[in-house]
DNA sequence: TGCGTATTTAGCTATATGGCTATAAAATGA
DNA sequence: TCATTTTATAGCCATATAGCTAAATACGCA
């Protein structure tokens, strides 16, 4: 079983995924606006889409025909806060 | 030209990587203790090491025989930064 | 049911990655 | 110079990744 964390990891190590997810802290979008922005092929997107989906990182919900992602702040924030206590400077106050 | 940016994260996407990442903040290591610390064949971590020379993540210093790598605390605060500045909550109190 | 739209899945290719063993290279000391 | 130690490089293999086109699936509506 791969942690999550991993999967975070290795999402976010493409530039691509990286700014479908900057695009999505906009606000949710379909999947079709998202390959919209992109010079990809769609199925492309899709399949970056469902890597980030993997990583919990997004959330989709069909409405009708169409497929609505979203962001998944709380695992980005809290990846960010993983990354924070293993590789944060120590330089704070109340540092144990 | 690969921006840096983009092979930190590249860098950052191994574990194996990660865990001598966080190991070098204990202190610069050499090559051969480094290695010592995981289960991975000497050349493997070496190329590991080389990946995260690549990034700018480490430094390494010849000292006669050994090769002594340190953090580069700068780069990796740097991307830390550049992280919370594209991905972080934005319910803070200043937020422009 | 049948059609059109939206999206995913399948299947392919090319390249990248991470592991290994064997070998090379750099420095030291006899 | 030669042997030893330390580290890197070369070369190989298996798997993963990112892109594509073509086909399948899901939904809404007539």
């Amino acid at each position: 079983m791969v942690k999550v964390n991993e999967r975070v990891f290795k999402a976010m190590s493409d530039g691509t995924r990286r700014r479908i997810l900057e695009l999505l802290k906009t606000g949710p979008k379909t999947a079709g606006e998202i390959a919209d922005h992109f010079p990809h092929a769609q199925p492309t997107i899709s399949r970056h889409l469902s890597v980030l989906k993997y990583a919990d990182l997004v959330v989709d919900r069909r409405e009708g025909t169409h497929i609505v992602y979203r962001l998944n702040t709380t695992v980005l924030q809290e990846w960010l806060a993983w990354l924070l206590e293993h590789f944060g400077s120590d330089d704070r106050d109340g540092e144990a």
